[in-house]
DNA sequence: CCAAAAAGAGACCGAACGTTCTACCTCTTC
DNA sequence: GAAGAGGTAGAACGTTCGGTCTCTTTTTGG
């Protein structure tokens, strides 16, 4: 009973945000109703909205969430791979992995920009800044690879795994990741 | 029965899907209600209700709407083009142009199959039927191109496609449409 | 040991959801 | 001029939505 290790961030709290993370995910934002949450997390009302203001809050730590996770696998590839090439066939991989995974259902943040399109809601900001970050992130890594055009050759990588994500649960998961991966391994012939 | 089956379009159910189309597009389906469209349409949910059996159906008959339109623009891009590769030009161009356009709002297919995950719902089923036409369309190009390898080309043809679609309302259009354009000659390029 | 915070249980709110209903009107077409 | 389909009008159905409330129990820290 005297446990006092990790009682900071709050049990309740990692199961709503665990149970928002996979239904969210796998059957999408307006289709979930806080009662299911609340019952898959086996938590009451009160105690979501003792530490989410509201739904909408939720969502956006929903969406951090993931955010954490890609951040992290954009690490792993950098620390993994020993040139920028590497890195960026590594990240391609690491995407392909996502996309072959059972419980593949898209990107996360092209999913909820489906659902928010207004531009100044605060979801729709979020997907905004992660997407930001991660252009800014394979534009760095090109950069890096000494190419002289960084920029459209990022644009370039990104609009490949934009267009992977969205067709990896709307088409055969494989060939996709094949199409991705031969797209990428172009891109870093002809800037590499 | 049925006399007077093909003279009458219906002025009421012409408004309703108008409507729908503009609603659901700009805004999402499920954050619109059956209210907003029966308002915004002129009509009453009785008549709503006398076209289609459900919003359900509603839902697929503007996704019909919507690829009926799709079909036209590549019908219209293969009577314009001389040559395959000509065609294939024209189909690009065409997308870029409709993501250029301010109203637009992403990929009405995408977005939706980001709202009806399940792929056994009516809805998904539309999307994939779409994408499967569009798939086809663009390789029954690369084939006639002489290509010796037409499958995979349309599947990198398609990907494009989807990340230019997806991105197009989530980053500067302009660029998204360069960049779009630039890898369709890119593929032109090695396939011709 | 005791106070405070966190969590549980569940009633409750107004609004919106998709859907159905009855009743009346207005056209064609026979 | 009767019939019938399509349209209008608007109330109403039961359910679910996101969100708030009170009260009690458990856990935890000083």
């Amino acid at each position: 009973m005297a446990r006092t290790d990790s009682t900071r961030p709050s049990e309740a709290r990692t199961r709503l945000l665990n149970t928002a993370l996979r239904v969210f995910y796998a059957e999408g934002i307006h289709s979930v109703g806080i009662d299911r949450i609340v019952a898959e997390a086996q938590v009451t009302r009160a105690t979501l909205y003792r530490h989410f203001l509201s739904k909408e809050e939720l969502v956006v730590a929903y969406l951090n969430e993931v955010d954490a996770a890609m951040r992290a696998q954009a690490s792993a590839a950098a620390e993994r791979g020993n040139s920028p090439a590497d890195t960026l066939r590594g990240l391609g991989e690491a995407i392909a992995a996502g996309i072959r995974s059972p419980e593949f259902r898209g990107c996360a943040f092209l999913n909820a920009a489906a659902e928010y399109p207004d531009p100044g809601h605060p979801v729709h900001q979020t997907v905004l800044a992660h997407r930001q970050w991660f252009h800014d992130t394979v534009q760095s890594l090109f950069t890096e690879l000494g190419t002289s055009s960084a920029e459209p050759a990022a644009r370039h990588f990104v609009m490949l795994r934009d267009g992977a994500m969205a067709a990896g649960c709307l088409s055969d998961a494989a060939l996709v990741c094949e199409t991705f991966l031969r797209g990428v391994d172009g891109l870093l012939r002809v800037h590499g």
